[in-house]
DNA sequence: TAAGGTTACGGCGATCGTAACGATC
DNA sequence: GATCGTTACGATCGCCGTAACCTTA
């Protein structure tokens, strides 16, 4: 067993189980990866791959069980070249962020422009993903931390950490109808509604809070993007229930927004990152700076 | 970074920073071992052991936060092996218990009859040896498995398991006076007393007790070994406190038993392995074995 | 001076690349 | 026939062993 058969097991799940693909990850030759499989198949006496034919098509069940622990080697071989960088120059290095638009565009800037200030020398990759997809990006090495509202309390290899809390509001043009008096789940129903993507920025919270309350939202545009939905409100295409935290009292002047905390339960945007991942120094202090700018001060 | 740098690290630490030492374990001559802890430093960029002139005398900082990360690969390297191997064949393979003696020689006898009956191609080591080794023995992978009645339970790393339950006795010539009559603290503690090594069979339960009562034990004789002090008890020399359960009928038919469980808190002997170690099918049916045999069947 | 560690260099073998072949969609 | 994987073989580069040298108890 060596490194190399490690990395190669890590890499061909990366591409779907396929040799080719996975020599060209690896800058070597494909026939190289094919013996490389077969040497460490036979020194393990047991095939990992289910094949159908000479093409792999799943991990067989001793596969799946010694995936694991080579993740926890991958995630080790990391950690030790992190950890070592880390200690050279705890100054320098990379901070890799997966978010979604409204956090990255709405909460992130003032922390990390605090943050820069600290370290100039750390450079800030923001991924920007669907929350489903920030987990995976967390899991397979491509980013360090991710800032998410959902899905990610449920995972037991991710230590997560609550930020802020924040509500919906609703956003229309001036001198519309709901611009004046109380608005109720009833009211609100009335209108066709313009909203995040399903599964993004506490649509959840929405979705549940009027099926208990009885009413049905006419969601006739769903964005990933709290920008998205804004244009389309200005359109006059309907009300748009946004993150209150995206509407910029400068930017936004020509919208209303209202809030809708006595409607929609709050949501908590969480910090998370693999359990087993090496933080550096800095990275670290990203996330106190994160939880600074939600008020969280320690 | 290749596997055999880390491998090299964990010998490193067995050999005590000795690089001659460790090159003989690995079967190598000296200067490649030298070798190649310097690629492996020059690839993190810092050194990994404080030198004092040439020789390796401790880890830096550094050293000690990449040992961490080094035994989980290792622990990993391992792992796989052993399930490729329990996959392979699950009714061969050996297991390896570290113990004490008076648990090898009490306890362990009838589990171990039964085990065998139903695995007879699984080899069985006992590794004898004080309760403080037990836990080094699991830490090094010198043992899958420990069974041990002190210092288990603060370490983190380990899963540990209620076995059984039992409490002191002491034993005596007959014709003793203390084989008649309530047997107190204060009577007790009128003979010179035999019993086990500190840290040893629940010595700390007897320690305690005493101190609690108010009274001192004269411990004139400390063995690590039931038939140690059964056998200087046989001498005249005191009495023996000892697990209740080291008394055998038959054997010890020239000594008399009187039980103290009214004076001394009972003692709980575990069962213990590392957290993160792969336990083989057998090996986890060895420990539903101890459990019957300690009456707590499932 | 013995024990521990480093440096230089030649030889060997593991692993790679090229290339030709086999199978499957 | 394009994609994917295997096998054979020569070439290369990494790593080891020998050996001479350095340093400190």
């Amino acid at each position: 067993m060596n490194l190399s058969q490690i990395e190669l097991l890590r890499v061909l799940q990366e591409t779907g189980l396929n040799l080719s693909k996975a020599a060209e990850k690896m800058h070597v030759v494909q026939s190289a990866v094919s013996r490389q499989l077969q040497l460490f198949e036979d020194e393990l006496g047991s095939p990992l791959f289910v094949r159908k034919g000479k093409k792999l098509i799943a991990l067989t069940p001793l596969g799946q069980q010694i995936m694991a622990e080579v993740s926890r080697i991958n995630q080790a071989k990391l950690n030790i070249h992190n950890i070592a960088q880390d200690y050279i120059n705890s100054e320098r290095g990379i901070i890799r962020i997966a978010t979604t638009h409204t956090q990255a565009k709405y909460f992130l800037p003032q922390p990390i422009q605090r943050f820069r200030e600290k370290y100039p020398g750390v450079r800030i990759y923001i991924v920007q993903a669907s929350p489903e997809q920030l987990i995976v990006q967390l899991h397979e090495h491509k980013a360090d931390i991710a800032v998410c509202t959902e899905r990610v309390q449920d995972d037991h290899d991710l230590v997560t950490q609550e930020c802020y809390q924040w509500h919906h509001a609703v956003v229309m043009p001036t001198n519309h109808p709901l611009s004046e008096g109380d608005i109720s789940y009833e009211r609100l129903a009335r209108y066709p509604i313009l909203t995040y993507s399903f599964g993004f920025t506490g649509r959840s919270n929405i979705e549940s809070a009027f099926a208990v309350a009885g009413f049905h939202l006419d969601i006739i545009l769903a964005a990933a993007d709290t920008d998205v939905i804004k244009t389309y409100v200005r359109l006059g295409m309907g009300v748009g229930i946004i993150a209150a935290m995206a509407y910029d009292a400068l930017m936004d002047k020509d919208l209303i927004i209202r809030d809708l905390a006595h409607l929609i339960p709050k949501s908590t945007t969480k910090i998370a990152y693999l359990r087993q991942h090496y933080l550096p120094q800095y990275s670290r202090q990203f996330i106190q700076e994160l939880l600074l700018a939600a008020g969280k001060s320690q």
